[in-house]
DNA sequence: ATGATTTATACGGTATCCAATGTTCAATCG
DNA sequence: CGATTGAACATTGGATACCGTATAAATCAT
């Protein structure tokens, strides 16, 4: 795929989620915080209309709720709907890394590999971001775009939670990595059910840290 | 909670969506055939304000998608895309069904014969809305409202080639009608890995027929 | 005919205006 | 004195008018 040579001609409304999303995901918005429209609209220089429209699509990835005559509100995800998404991910990515592996090639493998050891140096705030990079590596050769999008979504939302918990424990970091080691040398080895198992344990122990932290600091 | 005495006061946007979305998925709107604003909005009355943030919730919802200085297009679904899709609903509804289950209740058994009764007896335009109350109904008690907002959406994107189908043979109804059966008997004795099976051939099933069906008449 | 150029149409966006609704806070009443 | 009412004020939802620009259709030149 030509990789957009094309000038980026998003609509403004996009580049308006766009802004908004990063400042969301980074918790420069708090959760129930309430967004004005001429608020963004003012400070990112555009008229309401494309702050609409924005919140429209921040709504449709569940960064937002829109409620009538209030605005936008960053919405604050329940323990139950952090866990609920992380079942629907555990789903959704045993399909892709199943699929990845029917098409797994070393290529595949070494980039997997390089970005596992981007990932020991790399510092706590960009942890997050590597992490998707090394499983977004893998699913792209599941060829189910659609199902990637989904999971990019909910792990962008997710990804609100987890920097709040300011990086994990060098332990849970230790942890991780050795499983994402153990997983790279399972898809090599085209071991498809006991890559999926653990890949299983692996967001379960995500979910659990999560969980505990945020039962610990409500 | 006072049970929702408010009148419903949607906004225009999402009234228009509605009103957009049921045409599509009624096929009145063609695979690849462009909106245009200023159509719809003389069409319901409105500005096309509401119109373009209908556009925005409807893209999200992958029924259009909005090319610059183009509008939004009615998407047409590649047999991958379709394939890909049926995947997702086969892990997420595999899911609900676990999880519903685990909350099974002789009530949900009764209405769910009741369903299947009205089912023998529906004209086929209605069959797959039936099809949908009878598997909602099911996933209901699962409590996983994020999954099952999911899948729904997922089946009413579907629900157009479906229909476009023109209902299912008389022959693919009893099989799936005969399904039904068992499916409900399955949760009523709370087999659940027998249930998921089923359901998967289900669905299998129906995406075997449609795919069978598109390749015919494309 | 075909390629280039003009013209018409529709979209993306802004500015402005108005109605409907939510919010705030002071005045009022029990 | 506390709870309620209600009137300002602020904000959203939406309409309309208007502009610049991109696409598509029609025209023109070769």
């Amino acid at each position: 795929m030509a990789k957009s040579l094309t000038v980026k001609r998003k609509s403004l409304a996009i580049q308006v989620a766009d802004a908004l999303r990063e400042l969301i995901l980074a918790g420069d918005y708090a959760q129930g915080e309430q967004l004005r429209q001429d608020d963004v609209a003012k400070k990112l220089g555009v008229s309401r209309i494309p702050v609409r429209e924005a919140f429209q699509q921040l709504e449709a990835e569940g960064l937002v709720v829109n409620v009538p005559y209030k605005g936008a509100i960053v919405s604050r995800l329940s323990l139950d709907e952090i866990g609920e998404y992380f079942d629907i991910r555990m789903s959704l990515e045993g399909d892709l890394l199943g699929h990845a592996i029917d098409n797994m090639t070393p290529e595949v493998i070494a980039r997997s590999r390089k970005i596992i050891d981007r990932m020991n140096s790399a510092s706590p705030s960009k942890w997050g971001e590597i992490n998707w990079q090394l499983h977004a590596e893998i699913y792209a050769i599941a060829n189910r775009p659609i199902t990637l999008e989904m999971v990019k979504k909910i792990h962008d939302n997710l990804d609100r939670y987890v920097r709040i918990q300011l990086s994990l424990s060098q332990e849970n970091r230790e942890r991780a990595n050795e499983e994402h080691v153990r997983m790279v040398d399972l898809c090599e080895q085209g071991r498809k059910n006991e890559a999926i198992g653990l890949l299983h344990d692996h967001i379960n122990g995500a979910r659990d840290d999560l969980i505990k932290h945020l039962q610990e600091n409500e």
